[in-house]
DNA sequence: CTATAATCTGACAACGTTAACGGGAAGGTT
DNA sequence: AACCTTCCCGTTAACGTTGTCAGATTATAG
């Protein structure tokens, strides 16, 4: 079960490595001949590039580090899954991590990225600091930040118009009557929560409203997070009649401390979801919320780091990807 | 911003290339004087090895190839996120990849990882043929397989107890009063599928009723595939009073279905999932499902693929792991 | 004080590939 | 015929690490 290798191709084949090496990369010096003869031959014997050795020689693994804050979250599902489907396009491998949102986690994944000499990475940032990212600017190696970005650092990134989402959440909400409406924000120390929040406010002043300070809640990021907060936010006496919920996965709990509070939503209760996750559709009632195309947005940042791969340093490049409202029976 | 390399911190600490490597590898040939200053110098300088290098001369990546049939889908997501976990506790980077369970992008997906020249590989086969797996058994990797398995190949695996599960949850559903028990498995090619069934109709069985198979649906694998299948399921005059879902994954668009039909969960028709993933205690009414842990599933699964990759051959280890009921209220 | 063992260290080769360079042959030009 | 080009191809040297071996130094024993 020996590896075949250039040197056993070329010996067949009766060139010398390096012509072997020629042949199989389509430069140009090499007589079509010889050419198909080698290949001939690599075929027969099943070569395979050691992509080892060739990335030690030429300082390309071709592969990517992909570093998200939740694997099981679906919406970092779904961008790994474009992020994937797209790196395969461009014959580029994928490497894994989940932080938990965790920042030495986050260091950590990042120091291992680059010990792996990966080509570029991939990262939305927990953002409890920079000193990662800074760390990552160091190295030299091409990094896109996504979903979230860092408004001092001068980093390309990929993120999503989060500012006008909340602004369309709650702008829903209060077309329909509500005025009470509570949000399960995220940590604040992330911009797609910051600027949520900053769309939500941006809706209060312009339908000449006050927010109440007693709704609004943060650092939600899972399912448990948003069930706990909805419980403490529903059972109180002044309690909100719509959530807007940072994203479709704290939705979800919100849904189900709903449930079980035995409150009807939307009558008792309204609730916006984000990200537009592949489930929405199927709670009952199927959940309204904020979309955007997760795999679209993986698939957009790939692309930006394949070419900053290709090409080299450029401006940095800032995409802010639109929004709608997904209307669906939640509100 | 040059990468600082085992000859920089031996010429900065006086010594050969080899001390310094050996000073970093906690080899017992030096002393301990010199360990030190190396050491110190390396940490100094900054100095991370390159495991390109490392990899290409001891024949050891230090990755392993992950490949799934779906990354959206939660419970192949969970099962990563155990197998990611894991992972980083030996020290291995994950290369995912996933097949959206189609057969060529499989055997694509095969060629990468060892083109990547991983240390192992975990993989959930599509099962659409069984040429992959064994050009992986010829290539001499280390695999496991996962969630699925070959009756035919002596290989290891690790599996849920898929007939258990199939049993207990048709059973629960017989001794609720159902009679009319629709199945919408997976497709038959899958293990978990045929055993499924097969506990579902030993549960028929052992109650000394007769399925029927105007009920019994295949091919269901994605939330899609559920919702459709319900919806044409339901649709009939002689429609089942439940439905057995060969996932979680599947059970959600049945529930979708049941909403847009207006159907009362369970009282017109009642549903159990698989899987127990995070979703299921989301959903309205909150599904009852059969669990394992997918993460515990991927944790495993690693364990044994390092175990494999550490000890070298031995007998296949072929692991089913223990099913139980998780009844909620959608039955 | 010598022989021998034990300990540490350095030179060298190797892993499989690609890049840089140079040389030989063929053909065309003066 | 001498020269230059062009086109192929092979030799050599890297990339950064680890394993093998032999040599050097010191310690130990006789």
């Amino acid at each position: 079960m020996k590896r075949v290798t250039l040197k056993d191709v070329a010996l067949e084949a009766g060139v010398s490595i390096n012509t072997a090496s020629r042949a199989l990369n389509n430069k140009p010096e090499i007589s079509p001949e010889t050419k198909e003869k080698v290949l001939k031959v690599a075929q027969s014997l099943g070569y395979r590039p050691n992509r080892l050795a060739r990335a030690l020689r030429s300082n390309k693994t071709g592969t990517i580090g992909v570093i998200v804050g939740d694997i099981a979250n679906p919406y970092f599902s779904m961008l790994v899954r474009g992020i994937e489907r797209t790196a395969r396009q461009f014959d580029y491998s994928v490497i894994l991590q989940g932080t938990d949102e965790d920042y030495d986690r986050e260091e950590e994944a990042i120091e291992i990225a680059l010990a792996e000499q990966v080509d570029g990475i991939l990262i939305t940032p927990t953002q409890k600091g920079t000193d990662t990212i800074e760390e990552l600017v160091a190295s030299g190696t091409p990094f896109v930040l996504m979903s979230r970005y860092f408004k001092e650092l001068d980093t390309d990134y990929v993120v999503m118009d989060d500012r006008r989402g909340g602004f369309l959440a709650t702008e829903h909400l209060i077309q329909r009557g509500h005025r009470r409406i509570a949000i399960l924000n995220g940590p604040l120390h992330i911009s797609s929560a910051i600027e949520r929040y900053e769309g939500y406010l941006q809706a209060f002043k312009r339908y000449g409203l006050d927010p109440d300070k007693a709704l609004v809640a943060e650092g939600c990021l899972t399912v448990e997070d948003g069930y706990r907060a909805a419980l403490c936010l529903l059972d109180g006496p002044e309690r909100p009649t719509a959530v807007f919920a940072f994203s479709d996965f704290v939705a979800f709990g919100v849904l189900r401390a709903a449930n079980e509070l035995d409150l009807r939503v939307p009558d008792d209760l309204a609730v916006v979801g984000f990200d537009d996750t592949l489930f929405g559709v199927c709670m009952r009632p199927p959940l309204t919320t904020v979309g955007g195309s997760p795999e679209g947005l993986g698939e957009q940042a790939a692309r930006l780091l394949f070419d900053r791969v290709d090409r080299g340093q450029t401006d940095p490049v800032k995409l802010r990807l639109p929004v709608r409202l997904v209307q669906r029976k939640s509100t």
